[in-house]
DNA sequence: TTTT
DNA sequence: TTTT
């Protein structure tokens, strides 16, 4: 009935950007919030915790989160569970956020950026990799920085690339 | 940095309550949270999120809580890993909770229990299920308890109907 | 850039349904939250929110919600100010919510009800207090409701008693 | 029986740091936190939020927060009230704060510092304005920035400095 | 009375 | 598999 998650943090990579077939753009990325306390041994831990943002939140985090980047999300916690190449049911748990703040802008020594976007209207998609980023509030993008190409290939990982559609399935589509 | 979750739903079965060799209360439950919205399909669904409580909540949720009961809960997620048997890493998404409140008492028709917990002080363990179960907020209630009477409510109450106009203009709506 | 409350406890009152001039539907009411701690003099005292709904959810909150009920209540807080009569600038501080949880039904011991409405579209208004007040989710329920089992259950739980000793190691204890 | 917020914004000013009769730190400040839409007239507008924290956190932000610096608050609202000097009752809500994140460091150009602080442990304080702040984890303080002199004298804001003791009786100390 |  |  209510389910509400709040986090700050660092993001571990860049953010990955997709689209399912229907053309609904979707990026992931895992932010690594550090624990209030040190473990038994007194080092200071993180939990890694996935994110994914959907439309078109999703492409304003691919334009404009980088890895190392503070980060504030808000959204709700959700399990979903798919049947692997093993025929094992696995459980995957992210955080469906509506709301991103970058708190930390692209420039050097920069101020935080006063931006991040509530979810918003639904993107009719284009499916191109990285087509139809626009930028929010009219800024320029601050760099380089086109979305990062995947790193990692574990099919077990719902975002890896590996050329194959994302496991995501329309149904997965919040809101 | 920040980590904070809070979560409104209902036990999937009664919680458990075991203690670890050094003789620490723990108990873990399942809470479900219905989503905000209905499938594609159009069936309401609902995720099942995993929670840890330490502890003297631990004994304490173990001695209030059941299946089906309406609680809130309020912690931070936590990813830990392992390995199975197979050699695999293993992630586990949980919520520890540092608060607990109960929405439902435990005779029917009763009121919620104005009670809960938050995590409170060690707990040097006695291994037996259920053993010390304190009674938060000196005990046990779920009693005739219709709904409290809110404490004080005297001419205070700024929104009080004294037939004037309301004072919020239209620049008042959000969103 | 990121403000986000929520609340549980119960109505000092009926709430209050108005309409702006341009007939949007607006509804105030007093939550009264327990203090987690007890006063010097050991008493337990509580603070008292006002909570501002609009549009739709206003409406809803009209019909559902009354004196004594126990309900979650989501949103922002706001900080408005005007100037009263003696020409003195007053500030009014109040949670606007945008998502409101109905934690006990209408009907003597029912069960919570599963309802609540996220902030919907616009209202054109009527005017008469109580007008239009669709029910969510289709429908009076309300009645002899025994919670809810949860929806499935089965071999997925992770946390199903399978008589071997749990994974959970000392180090994961927290704080 | 919840009372949770998180906030992220800018102090309005430096913080205030004052020591209660018996000796207990307490700080408040006030954080701007962006509306997340614009108004009618188009423009952006803020809430002004005032915050409080005591003890040891207390001295912790005193020594570390300064004016503009963008930070994180997680706390409960409060909502206290006393007679001012004409008899009427004055409601005051705040945010009691039990963690504060500074997402800016103190260094220009500088990466946010990885600190803030739980709500420790009560100081016994000295009553002597600015004694006693220890710094948390060991750091060397950042700059000619001790706590800024107070700025305002109205009589009706309770942290005003006009040589009175503050009118934050013992009974309002939280925990 | 306010921050970027 | 991880961020500063």
């Amino acid at each position: 009935m209510l389910n509400r998650v709040i986090l700050i943090g660092r993001l571990t990579r860049d953010p990955e950007l997709r689209y399912t077939p229907a053309g609904v753009a979707v990026t992931q990325f895992t932010i690594a919030v550090d624990r209030p306390f040190t473990s038994g041994q007194g080092e200071r831990e993180a939990d890694f915790i996935p994110v994914v943002t959907w439309r078109q939140l999703a492409e304003t985090c691919a334009n404009y989160l980088r890895k190392g980047r503070l980060t504030a999300v808000e959204g709700r916690i959700q399990v979903r569970n798919y049947e692997n190449n093993e025929g094992k049911r696995v459980y995957v748990t992210e955080v469906i956020a509506d709301n991103v703040r970058f708190l930390e802008s692209n420039r050097e020594g920069g101020a935080p950026q006063e931006s991040g976007s509530y979810a918003g209207s639904n993107n009719s998609g284009g499916g191109s990799f990285g087509g139809g980023g626009n930028a929010p509030y009219g800024g320029g993008n601050g760099g380089g920085s086109k979305p990062s190409t995947p790193r990692n290939n574990n099919s077990r990982d719902p975002f890896s690339d590996d050329g194959r559609p994302i496991d995501i399935s329309e149904d997965d589509l919040p809101f």
